[in-house]
DNA sequence: CTTTAATGTTTGTGCTGTAAACATACAGGC
DNA sequence: GCCTGTATGTTTACAGCACAAACATTAAAG
């Protein structure tokens, strides 16, 4: 988890020091806190301890705050799936891994999960480091699929995506078990090999 | 596709007539129209032409409108997949139209689509009249999966649904072939009879 | 030491959801 | 046919929001 100090470390000094960064610290805060995107930027401000329109000055608008906060979402869920993935050794297990590594950091930061995919950047380059994780299956699917390795890519990230927004959204229990159950290249994908 | 006049019939008359059905309806154009569930009570109002607390008399709260009209986006949402499912005759045809009529709807009511499953009601008995889409799902997984049904319906629905959202958000090209290659019953379930 | 650009504040505008009090009109009992 | 209650509408009001414009402070560069 990411710990950056929130609250400004003078009370007297009229510059804050690194009010971007304790912006997106807050803001993160908030996400973990509770409910939706329902953050305001007047009540960010606030808790950092800022007039209402200070962070005019390192944003343009909400949505670019926003954009900020989803790219930390991003780079933490690719942060969880490569270490789940070396957890779990490489090979089967760790093509199972990653999908169920995904999963779990939805259910365990589900705001700031849909943050990610809803207002994200994609823009430009796909292929940045940020997109690590991307990166991870699709090694893992060449590693199995062979020349249907874009499909099978594909299949397995629709997978675990749809479990889990399927789970956020409460259409279905957010059960541990039933994400094993669910995200088995076993029965997913029984013609390759081990 | 549902049509309901949303004008008042007589600019005089002080009541509306059916004021819930056309804030619906409103609601819906809306949705279509363009962006997010930014839209306010205030405009639907105004584009129904009463006052702005007028709402207030049919629903409790913001909430609760857009609700109605996530109950709305499910019921048109099963009606396109059990017309899809009927197109193609059953069997693994019917199977894998029924998901990929789901993703065709999702990216012909993007904003409905995401309506429907964030604002969704979901709670009391999910087996109604109004989830008829769900028990084709299951029927057709029972024909195919044998044991493993429930497996097999859980595994089916998420990738049609990450699949969906995956192409809302932007992460994949709302491709139309795209949707066939990875909704295919052939590969994604090879053990299962044809 | 002065200038300049970065960073913060104050003030103001128009929008929003929603609460409270009031107005109208339709429906059922006399 | 009238009277009355209740459903449905309106007006007014309030607090909170995103954001714009003008102004203040301070750190850094010459």
């Amino acid at each position: 988890m990411i710990t950056v100090s929130t609250s400004k470390p003078d009370p007297r000094s009229y510059h804050h020091g690194d009010l971007r960064a304790a912006l997106i610290a807050a803001g993160l805060a908030a996400l973990a806190g509770s409910d939706a995107e329902s953050i305001s930027l007047r009540e960010l401000a606030r808790t950092v301890g800022v007039s209402p329109t200070a962070v005019y000055r390192h944003f343009p608008d909400k949505k670019a705050l926003l954009a900020a906060l989803a790219d930390a979402g991003v780079t933490q869920l690719g942060e969880a799936q490569r270490l789940a993935s070396e957890a779990a050794g490489g090979g089967a297990a760790g093509f199972a891994a990653t999908g169920q590594a995904y999963v779990r950091f939805a259910l365990a930061h589900p705001t700031l999960f849909r943050l990610t995919f809803t207002h994200g950047d994609y823009s430009g380059t796909p292929t940045e480091s940020s997109d690590a994780a991307s990166q991870l299956l699709r090694a893992y699917a060449q590693q199995f699929g062979g020349a249907d390795a874009e499909r099978l890519t594909l299949q397995a990230w629709a997978v675990a995506h749809g479990l889990a927004m399927l789970m956020l959204d409460g259409r279905l229990p957010p059960d541990d078990a039933l994400i094993d159950r669910v995200l088995d290249t076993k029965t997913l994908f029984p013609a390759q090999p081990q």
